[in-house]
DNA sequence: TGAAATACAGGGGTTTTTCCCGCGTATCTT
DNA sequence: AAGATACGCGGGAAAAACCCCTGTATTTCA
């Protein structure tokens, strides 16, 4: 029989060892890979071509959402599922549209992890029974919501980036070399990106970033 | 030969189960109970009286101190390991003094885990080699404060109030108008909390924040 | 196919923040 | 009595951010 084969990514080596080994318990999944963070991820993917990559989401460098975004548009036959320690309603949008198969939240039953896999690897889509129950429970919320007009997704390519580094800390001046851009040219794209999120000031462009998985606490 | 009775807690079942069968690999060491938070933790000990304690802090971090700090004081002969998704110097000197033996980060390679709880159990302290780098890359820092003090408790009150306000988003301006100060008064208080904290910009201090549990994401 | 929309790069000028300093007063400690 | 510390305030230069506007490909679409 063909092993599902699975790619893990995760940056805590002793969390992805720890799924590994539960992994390995399953006669029918094989773990061929493992990064460490979303490049990474990318890059694994395009050389070891798995059926199924295991995606945590809060990860440094790039996140597992970006990882994701990727990988579903160079690799469409890969599936996505997501691992999330926050069983936040706030994620679930965001993982969906960036091309993941399934959520599941690492509070969530070991064997949910199998499940899942051998779902999103049948093209099913997979949800932890908790994070359905809390899209349930916020349906009157979520209704008029259009997963479609999340902001972030408005965003260019270049905004994105430049996103990024601001959530990381960086000035302007600094993306700007970072970029090979003007300062001028890093600042409109800072105001064009905060008024396309919504947000007025840094802090709460950090939180948005943080609540996205763009970047870690 | 007699194993070495761990308890597993963590409130993540997945990682749960993950560290749960990586020590299973370990011939001597036997996983007894496991504990989702830290009032479940002080109970299983009273119950079960293990050896050690493989105690994750998570994120509302207090959970896994004071459980720490509790089992410490009833139990002195069980010896706690801290297990952290951050190995980040601020968390260390709290996690010392709640009375844990060992610090390991989860970005550690897993065969730290089995070395940890060996090496707790036989009275040793255990710290990750991250983490011991971390220390001693800020040891002009540590040097000079005193070791026992979280920098944040170094800030005066009137520096806290700066402080929230900031993470909140406010401006040195709105937040002069707020306390009812001239703004280069706020912005003087501004400058020697951050120094304090050992931040230079604001998103670095939001992010403070938000381990800090002064402000939520 | 021509016009509109978009992504990207950049400039001018103003406001705000930051980063140096400095000062004085009250309180608390040794 | 002599520090040390908390708190409030100020000047001034430099950096950063902010707001508004231009230009140029490229793409979209009516």
């Amino acid at each position: 029989m063909q092993k599902i084969r699975v790619l893990v990514v995760d940056d805590h080596t002793i969390v992805r060892d720890g799924i590994c080994a539960l992994l390995a318990l399953a006669g029918d999944i094989e773990v061929v890979g493992e990064a460490t963070n979303g490049n990474e991820a990318v890059n694994k993917v395009r050389e070891l071509n798995p059926d199924v990559v295991l995606m945590d989401i809060a990860m440094p460098m790039m996140g597992g959402l970006e990882a994701t975004r990727r990988i579903n548009k160079e690799f469409p036959k890969t599936k996505v599922l997501v691992l999330t320690q926050y069983d936040d309603k706030e994620y679930f949008f965001p993982v969906i549209e960036s091309g993941a198969l399934g959520f599941i939240s690492k509070a969530a039953a070991s064997s949910e992890l199998t499940a899942g896999i051998r779902s999103v690897h049948r093209g099913d889509s997979y949800l932890s029974p908790s994070v359905t129950k809390l899209l349930v429970d916020n349906y009157q919320n979520m209704a008029g919501k259009n997963p479609s007009q999340d902001p972030y997704n408005q965003l260019t390519e270049r905004e994105r980036e430049v996103f990024k580094l601001l959530a990381e800390g960086h000035s302007t001046q600094e993306i700007a070399e970072m970029l090979v851009i003007t300062r001028k040219t890093a600042e409109g794209h800072k105001t064009n990106l905060m008024a396309k999120l919504g947000v007025h000031n840094r802090v709460d462009l950090v939180k948005y970033a943080i609540r996205k998985g763009i970047i870690t606490v």
